[in-house]
DNA sequence: AACCACAATGCAAACGATTGCATTGCATAG
DNA sequence: CTATGCAATGCAATCGTTTGCATTGTGGTT
């Protein structure tokens, strides 16, 4: 295996300096259009790259973002909830597009010495941290240090960072409102309300309800993210009470409950109308398609990635809140 | 914002050389106890992390795996398939359980050039390919490179990269044989054969039917990847032809089988049987819930991670076939 | 008492690219 | 013909860590 090559090869090559080469190739107005090309000519020809290491560490910066995922244990969200990854994959593409490589960061709980680490250590410039957690007390934390990162989740006034995310009060309002619109009375909300997203829902939920003088007609269900879970708390309820319209925190906690549901021989949405939330990619392929709120996860990616970059430029970022958008489909 | 610490302002704390600091923290035995716990003491305190951009600029590793997704164009697989993104995860705990980040790479189409940076740049040491696309000779030009990288994908004689997946031939075989057993007589596959991965399904799928004497009972159809074809192709089946059992080559093209047997009236598995492939944490909870050929994805990422560290040691890696499992559930 | 082995630590040279500051060459002005 | 300015390029220090080799100190052996 031949030694790679370096800044150095490449200038002996072309019969000049190493500066003129490192300069030549960031096309720098420095370097005579003739000495650039031929410089660029004889790296491709060698199939030379600047080694990004010694780049980095020269430059300081390491244009690369930490992505973490900070699930609440016990939640039941895991790494192949399908909203999550998706996300996720819309920052792999808005941090490209910033010219910023993203480290996949996977711990099986939050840990904020290490995901500190990754900017101590110099691994990455920023961090992209999604969810909140159920550790408030760590997020403060990292927020002590001098480390740049965006959280995605609920905006609060007290919440020491910036947060994106997406207006949950307006959304759960939106998804009951719209079953109101469509005759339901009884409305269930299914969620943990535990966590500050969901909660938020919950509120707007309430409020839809509150406004549409309904105030008695709901009941709130502690249930995780997990399709299982949906399942299990629709079966309980649908022994313990009555009601035509279900208001979920989640496309997945919805499709468990369809399922639910359609085992008891409840008809979709005659009986029992259902939204979801997230609009998640299956939800648009299930049998009823699912009526749900949209979370604009591609424009959330772009201003957490914006944001942060702003951060490590020492600029200010502030809170995005998306604007939630109700899709219309069978469930409703 | 003060300047971070380095080795050298440690070493001035604890009164030793830069050297002694680099191995006590290491917990090179060459030091001796006291000194390395007075040496741990200081960093721990003043919150210390070695720089790993000068760490890895003089190690020459960088301890760090690029994931690229080598999807093929068109095939309407798309990066939010839970498969791979499962399969990703996966990576992600076995990469940090060898020591090694994950750098995740979105490329919209794969670029043997670019992803041959991340390695030639010295970004990372060695590649995770996920898919082998549909244009052979990026990868095969990949090989003819010093980048150590591994692939997941059917294992081919003429491969000259080492690869990792399931036997995808033994798994086309236990859908088949499951539904012939469960007498069923006129099987379809769907799929898309021109991929590789699906064409070895489909071997296994007819040799199934020859042995059982039936080879005239089957269909191949052109579905690509995702729910919506699966759909589609079903519905399109349905108008043409008479079958009792459906071999679908992924769970996402079962369960947009499934929708389209379903708003057709069709009973599962009753009227039609039906098998998914890949075992992805939805099909356990639809309804029906699927039967399906599980692909062990969290052994395959540990052989994908330890084959790419291998060849990064200068080893020899070789192909690697998992075993498929048939999980049978409530659609056959 | 001289010698040796060995453990613990220090010294200094790398690694490869960047960049402020020289330096060179050449055209133009005085 | 010399001085001046500018464009193009070269020189060399620098980033923070690792590591081979040199050095020091200590105790044991003859």
């Amino acid at each position: 295996m031949k030694r790679a090559k370096t800044l150095a090869d490449i200038a002996r090559l072309a019969g000049v300096a190493e500066s003129t080469v490192s300069r030549a190739l960031k096309n720098s107005p420095l370097i005579s259009d003739a000495t650039r090309a031929r410089v660029h000519a004889i790296a491709e020809a060698h199939n030379f790259h600047l080694d990004s290491r010694a780049r980095s560490f020269k430059t300081g910066r390491s244009q690369t973002l930490a992505v973490v995922i900070n699930l609440s244990p016990g939640s039941g969200q895991v790494l192949s909830d399908p909203f999550l990854l998706g996300l996720v994959g819309c920052l792999a593409d808005e941090a490209a597009l910033q010219g910023y490589d993203l480290l996949f960061s996977t711990q099986r709980q939050f840990n904020a010495h290490q995901t500190l680490a990754y900017v101590a250590g110099r691994r990455a410039d920023g961090l992209l941290i999604i969810g909140q957690g159920n550790a408030p007390e760590s997020l403060a934390q990292l927020a002590g240090q001098q480390a740049p990162f965006v959280v995605w989740g609920q905006a609060t006034p007290t919440n020491l960072y910036p947060t994106v995310g997406t207006d949950n009060v307006q959304g759960g309002y939106l998804a009951a409102q719209h079953l109101l619109a469509r005759g339901k009375s009884a409305l269930v909300f299914l969620g943990d309300t535990r966590h500050p997203e969901i909660l938020a829902r919950y509120q707007g939920f309430q409020q839809a309800l509150t406004e549409a003088a309904r105030s008695e007609a709901h009941a709130d269900v502690q249930a995780a993210f997990c399709m299982q879970s949906g399942q299990e708390e629709t079966a309980r309820l649908l022994a313990e009470c009555q009601f035509d319209g279900l208001v979920c925190s989640s496309d997945l906690i919805a499709m468990g409950a369809i399922n639910a549901l359609q085992s008891q021989g409840k008809h979709i949405p005659q009986d029992v109308a259902v939204t979801g939330f997230d609009n998640i990619s299956l939800s648009q392929f299930m049998s009823p398609a699912l009526t749900t709120i949209e979370q604009d996860i591609r424009q959330g990616a772009q201003h957490m990635v914006q944001a942060v970059i702003a951060t490590i430029e020492g600029k200010e970022a502030h809170n995005i809140e998306l604007a939630p958008k109700l899709v219309v489909r069978n469930t409703s």
